[in-house]
RNA sequence: CGGGGCGUGGCUCAGCCUGGUUCAGAGCGCUUGGUUCGGGACCAAGAGGUCGGCGGUUCGAAUCCGCCCGCCCCGACCA
């Protein structure tokens, strides 16, 4: 991608408004953009920051066991008269009438729906246990929306529900997601703790939660609930056991703030000049900055790396604008890519590109025509596929 | 939802208290030309604002008053 081709508006100042790191930075380096209070546009290399996230969750999830579905966010208001929750959730679950005068919602959870779900479908202790989850995205109407993405009123939740013959069996899916859950965050580049929880509005008797550690003092990115027979018997989600009896499933639910991931790992991975980003949710991996712009035999050598990691799959952003080094390394700071191929001086002088590890404030020197070389070897022992 | 604050070019803000030739300004960004180019360059010339909206007071309102809208902070609340 060619920076002058691409969408990545980034600025000296942030807003106002903006309070924690995570705000300040996510909206300076042009990932994000405040569309109305809690509710945010993802620019291209927020967005794809957010897809990397995804990536890593449902990777991890599937690795547990867990089936991937996608719920409507749009639900029936009925749903959840039947488990109780239409009064309890009040104000913050944005509800209106349809045309045909019917109450609807806009999903701030899915217990409801999955276990309206599951009860239909599910019948036998043959068939379970089953865990489901999807990535989709949640409305809640907060009284008030903070920190940026990471109080909003529209954003990327996991969310997988299990059902189990017993509460043994709950005890295992739970242990195997809360595997899943630490491979997810310490992919992410997140350093986190596990704390008990109030399981509030959701219910059940036990509850954890993961909280990311950062200035922000919100971010819990992870919650995981015990919610045994609680809907399961409010919503008769029932099936047949050995004995020809039926009895309720025992539920679990586990959910995970994708969006509030970005936001953590940004509070995380982060230096007075900018993001640092983990390699592994990087929007680009490598930055080829060519010093001057209108030098041609700059240009030339930034354009044949480029071409030569493009070819290799590499994800690399040419910095084609017009500028100063010094505008280009400060954006280059600021947008935090891992790695960044400098065509300048050393080139002039002996041919030779210096690569920066950015995370290390480390420069390498290397041969102009072993840098794409040299960086698809490093990616290849430090990438994405790779847990840090 | 209670309390507090803010709203002036794309962004950050000054001006408002004490209404009127310092009243529509600055920096950043943007455009054009030139010189630059290893840590957010410089010079010159430009473009860009119904001062959040409506109403009121006044000879005269960005400035004073009222209502509305939007946004932020503290609290309560919160997978």
């Amino acid at each position: 991608m060619r920076w002058t081709r691409y969408f990545m508006p980034t600025s000296k100042e942030a807003p106002k408004d903006a309070e924690t790191i995570s705000h300040k930075l996510m909206f300076r380096a042009g990932l994000v953009d405040k569309t109305s209070s809690g509710v945010y546009t993802y620019l291209p290399a927020g967005y794809k920051v957010l897809r990397k996230v995804e990536g890593i969750v449902r990777d991890e999830m599937n690795k547990a066991g867990a089936v991937e579905l996608l719920m409507p966010a749009l639900q029936p208001a009925s749903l959840w008269k039947e488990s109780g929750r239409l009064e309890k959730m009040g104000d913050e679950m944005i509800r209106f009438t349809d045309r045909h005068k019917r109450l609807m919602v806009f999903g701030p959870t899915h217990e409801e729906v999955i276990t309206d779900i599951v009860r239909r479908y599910i019948n036998s202790w043959k068939q379970l246990p089953v865990t489901l989850y999807q990535i989709q995205t949640k409305f809640r109407d907060e009284m008030r929306p903070r920190f940026g993405i990471v109080r909003a009123r529209e954003f990327l939740m996991k969310d997988a529900y299990s059902f189990d013959l017993d509460e043994k069996g709950l005890d295992e899916t739970y242990l195997r997601m809360k595997e899943a859950y630490k491979n997810i965050f310490t992919r992410s580049g997140l350093v986190f703790s596990i704390q008990q929880a109030d399981s509030g509005v959701i219910g059940g008797k036990f509850s954890e939660e993961f909280v990311a550690e950062g200035e922000c003092p919100e971010l819990e990115v992870g919650h995981l609930f015990k919610l045994g027979k609680e809907y399961s018997e409010a919503m008769k989600a029932v099936f047949v056991n050995r004995e020809g009896k039926e009895q309720p499933a025992v539920m679990g639910c586990y959910g995970i703030g994708v969006s509030r991931i970005v936001a953590a790992a940004v509070e995380g991975n982060y230096d007075e000049k900018g993001i640092i980003w983990p390699l592994s949710i990087a929007p680009f991996s490598v930055l080829v900055i060519p010093v001057k712009a209108d030098d041609p035999a700059l240009r030339e050598a930034a354009d044949k790396i480029y071409g030569a990691l493009t070819k290799n799959n590499v994800e690399v952003l040419l910095d084609d604008r017009e500028g100063s080094a010094g505008f280009k390394f400060s954006d280059a700071d600021l947008t935090g890519i891992p790695l960044w191929v400098v065509i300048g001086k050393k080139f002039t002088e002996n041919g030779k590109a210096e690569i920066k590890i950015r995370r290390e404030n480390r420069f390498v020197e290397v041969e102009i025509d072993n840098a794409a070389k040299w960086i698809s070897d490093y990616l290849k022992e430090h990438g994405q596929g790779k847990r840090e």
